[in-house]
DNA sequence: CGGCCGATTGAGTTATGTCAAAGCAAGTGG
DNA sequence: CCACTTGCTTTGACATAACTCAATCGGCCG
């Protein structure tokens, strides 16, 4: 569980050009934002690119109008968590109002709207916003602690799916298909980084669900949901409780 | 890792006599909740109170001026996830703004400022305030969602009695009796479920930290702390990266 | 003093991690 | 168009950190 191999682990997790935090990409925005409200654009981003990294001053917020972004933080020796995976319509990077604390990244091609943070914070109905993003986002965190500190990797994995299975509300990494087949746009490493498990876990995980008869891994990155009563059985294990 | 006996959960986790919510002993606010600026009051609450349940409405948000308090989450059949240990001046019970989320009970003989949250949310400096709030929370969730997915559990215990050793800031459920020494206010199984560890797990890694000299137990709950330097290198491993 | 509750310690089990070898698609260049 | 490379996934064999079960210890309170 300890210390990976630093060079590999570096090669993996710093797009090798390392391109510029989108912040960079729009400058402009620095003497325009204190003008009037509606100050905002909508920036096309490629896969894989960073939005912004751990560290960057955070100046915008930003909204995902379609694609998809992971949001991490790592421990100095490369081990990474996965916090939140962005999809259509979530808000995004309002976390810290000084300094990024996390790194988003987008995992397909992203259509992204930025909005200077100092405009949101201006108006009542902008904070109120702000607010409501933040509080949901603290419940989403809260779920997931619960998920990592005390589910098994096969309720882990079923959560994974349930929520990769919503009818593409937001939050969610992965376009659906037709019915009930849906693509995933996040490697195996990625789903293990956010559960809090191997690669290797993950896939046998799958495996097991497919050999159960819950899903269909028509590809590595098809899955067909068969059984989802099952699967949410699997995900929330019913307990005799008050 | 799986379901516990439900009948010893339940008595271990719902106090007996099941006191009432703190909201219900101050049933008046209701009333005067849209008057003047100032309508707030302080309680008082003994040890192990509970201060609100999951899925009590929320009406309040609520600030600790002295003692402590745990707030957490559980799954069905009884797993718990410690979400937050409160302490002096943390402010909290606004994680929804409908139904409360999680359950918070004291740890120790507490002062609490209730304050009805339409209150809060009614002026800009009020949401401003909560928005600060919330964002503190969002990060210290991130930065727990790291120590349970990705660390060991020397490095989570290690985690803990750093933060219980900070100078008595907010957030600690713990008070700081004199040099270096502390007395804990919450029990190992609390220390476990905070961590996503078992009490033998986390009695095992105080025992290691003990061997080694870094830190003293010269009771259970009286800890002193002999080489921060180490403690802190043990919670933050150092690796290489960029 | 005796009982009780929480903490510690020990012994054994197991879920998950680690290391390593294939497998499989998709892309690339000859 | 095919052979090769590349990157990700799957599968197997093995190691181990953490869990489980159980006994003992140690304050504390009545």
């Amino acid at each position: 569980m300890n210390a990976p191999q630093p060079a590999l682990e570096l090669a993996r997790f710093a797009p090798e050009p390392a391109p510029a935090p989108l912040a960079d990409l729009v400058p402009f925005l620095a003497a325009e934002r204190d003008l009037v409200p509606p100050v905002a654009l909508t920036r096309r981003l490629a896969a894989r690119a960073a939005i912004y990294r751990a560290g960057d001053t955070a100046e915008f917020t930003y909204e995902m109008i379609d694609g998809g972004a992971i949001l991490w933080t790592m421990l100095p020796d490369g081990r990474r968590q996965i916090l939140q995976m962005i999809g259509p319509g979530d808000v995004f990077g309002f976390a810290a109002l000084d300094q990024h604390d996390a790194t988003a990244v987008t995992t397909v091609t992203s259509r992204i709207r930025v909005v200077p943070i100092a405009q949101s914070t201006r108006s009542m109905a902008g904070q109120s916003m702000l607010l409501h993003q933040a509080l949901d986002r603290i419940h989403a965190l809260q779920a997931h602690a619960l998920l990592l500190g005390r589910m098994t990797a096969l309720e882990r994995v079923a959560h994974f799916l349930l929520a990769a299975f919503r009818p593409s509300g937001p939050t969610d990494p992965l376009a659906k298909d037709d019915g009930g087949r849906i693509r995933l746009f996040v490697t195996r490493e990625e789903i293990g980084d956010y559960l809090g498990l191997t690669i290797e876990t993950v896939s046998r995980n799958l495996g097991k669900l497919r050999k159960s008869g819950i899903i269909a891994l028509d590809h590595a990155d098809r899955i067909r949901l068969i059984d989802r009563t099952g699967l949410a059985a699997i995900a929330v294990p019913a307990g005799d409780h008050a």
